[in-house]
RNA sequence: GCGGGUGUAGUUCAAUGGUAGAACUCCAGCCUUCCAAGCUGAUAACGUGGGUCCGAUUCCCAUCACCCGCUCCA
């Protein structure tokens, strides 16, 4: 089989409109790109599929859609301002965090703030800063944080008003806690899963759609009782990578990288990455954290709201530990564009270039094709209608039949119909598999429900 | 952020300091009763902004974007 290269499907998806370079009439902006008609099926059927799973089908899970615009207290709270903006340095020895321009003043220098990371970092080495915990020179290079975009909230940009674009869904998702577990009734263990925008200004976003600025994100916070996370940890693990399985992502492009305990945020006692062979490497897809009871002890904090949850059991009081499953909808399309593709040699030694998708995912689940446009235009278009009532149904009448089949082979639409001279004398239609080559010939009675049982997930 | 590379039609490639060619795709028509066939025709491009020059797609500078590598990814 040939191998996809980035660049191969950069252009495969610009070419069949899955996906466009943003602002491409402008000349771009770097890192955003927009999903064309076929790439927004495909981006809107794994969002469905993974709300499926993770919420309509866990009878312990709920739904829930946050705004993106929060009081800014809550990014203090979550710790994201608190490194907004400073040039951190890390000790290698002792893996403590130190503001760069705080060691070059604390060594006496009057204004470190006018300087550069690169003459921070230089004045660092030549002056012997030791590092103030360990008293070692071993630092790492000097890192920005400046993730979070900024806007202003009303027509003034007034300092007050400054708000920020959600770097995660997640803290949408706490600082809902106490609703949604009240309104909902809920006992714990219990998830709130959601799937919305997030923003980070990336360091270095690249690699086509893998690290964008504007992402969405597939959050799900799942609440049990302390001492019961690792298991849930465990389970959700399994829940996540079975779902990627059932979604037919290749076991052997798949991998679990359990964090060390070097690696773990300072909040977290285990976090698992499941990684994906792109073809630029693997990636990073998915991670799993168990989180202990970090966020919502912040919250209560900063809010002095309580968030504590009363065991109706045990009567016990606690706050919830949380297991937080996070993917970004991109990353996982891009997976499924990756995973999919293939390219086949067929019997007289012509190829055919497929994207293999689940039929769940499928932009198009069905393609209508009147086998002579002369004749069966008619007929062809009273079945169109009456499938794209239920399904996303692609029409073709133009070349022939088999240059017809590739289009739809490249876009991955799982079932071409065609319609000839059968259809109108008994109502009968050939279905032609994606997968199998196959054809059968179908009553146009059975069509719908054929196809609605074939794109089950 | 650093280094290297690349920007010509939807795609893949040419050529050129003086009217930018092709193949495939797409569209229309003919033909065709199930896998990119054939014929006819049509549309379609020098990333952007400066500079040098009588004249720049070509040379120079800047910028934007993409690719590869390093770095980074609380």
């Amino acid at each position: 089989m040939e191998k996809l290269t980035m660049e191969k499907l950069v252009s495969l998806c610009k070419n069949y409109g899955f996906i466009f370079q943003g602002s491409e009439i402008y000349g771009g902006l770097a890192n955003t790109w927009d999903f064309g008609p076929v790439g927004a099926e495909l981006k809107n059927n794994v969002k469905k599929a993974w709300l499926k799973k993770f919420v309509q089908e866990d009878p312990n899970n709920v739904g829930l859609d946050s705004a993106i615009l929060m009081n800014p207290k809550t990014w203090e709270a979550s710790g994201h301002l608190a490194t907004f903006s400073d040039p951190l340095i890390d000790c290698r020895a002792c893996k403590t965090r130190h503001r760069a321009d705080k060691l070059v003043e604390d060594s006496g220098v009057v204004d470190a703030g006018g300087m550069s990371n690169e003459e921070l970092i230089k004045y660092i080495n030549e002056h012997n800063i030791v590092c103030p915990n360990c008293g070692k020179l071993d630092y790492t290079d000097i890192r920005q944080f400046n993730l979070m975009f900024k806007t202003f909230q009303g027509v003034t940009e007034d300092n007050k008003n400054t708000i920020y674009l959600r770097p995660e869904t997640a803290q949408g998702i706490f600082a809902d806690f106490l609703n949604v577990q009240r309104s909902m009734r809920l006992k714990v263990p219990f998830g709130i899963g959601q799937v919305g925008k997030s923003f980070r200004n990336e360091i270095t976003p690249g690699n086509f759609i893998f690290r964008v600025r504007e992402f969405e994100q597939m959050e799900l916070e799942f609440f049990c009782k302390p001492g019961t996370e690792l298991e849930w940890f465990k389970y959700y693990k399994d829940y996540c990578k079975n779902f990627l399985t059932s979604l037919g992502i290749k076991e052997e492009n798949l991998r679990l990288r359990d964090h060390s305990k070097e690696e773990l945020s300072f909040y977290s006692n285990a976090t698992t990455d499941i990684e994906y062979k792109f073809p630029f490497g693997w990636g990073e897809l998915w991670g799993i954290a168990s989180r202990t009871d970090y966020d919502l002890s912040q919250h209560q904090k900063f809010s002095g709201e309580s968030m504590n949850y009363l065991d109706p059991e045990t009567n016990e009081k606690y706050i919830p530990y949380v297991i937080e499953p996070s993917v970004g909808v991109e990353r996982m399309v891009l997976t499924v564009l990756c995973d999919s593709y293939r390219v086949e040699t067929l019997e007289d030694g012509s190829e055919r270039e497929v994207m293999g998708f689940h039929p769940y995912l499928a932009p198009y689940k069905v393609a209508v094709l009147p086998l002579m446009k002369k004749y069966h235009t008619e007929k062809a278009r009273e079945i169109y209608t009456m499938l794209s009532k239920n399904f996303m149904t692609s029409y073709d009448e133009s070349g022939n039949i088999g240059k017809r089949y590739r289009r739809q082979d490249v876009i991955g639409t799982p079932f071409c119909v065609t319609i000839d001279e059968n259809t109108l004398e008994s109502n009968t239609v050939t279905v032609r598999d994606r997968d199998t080559m196959e054809q059968i010939t179908l009553n146009i009675s059975e069509l719908e429900n054929y196809i609605r049982e074939k794109t089950q997930f």
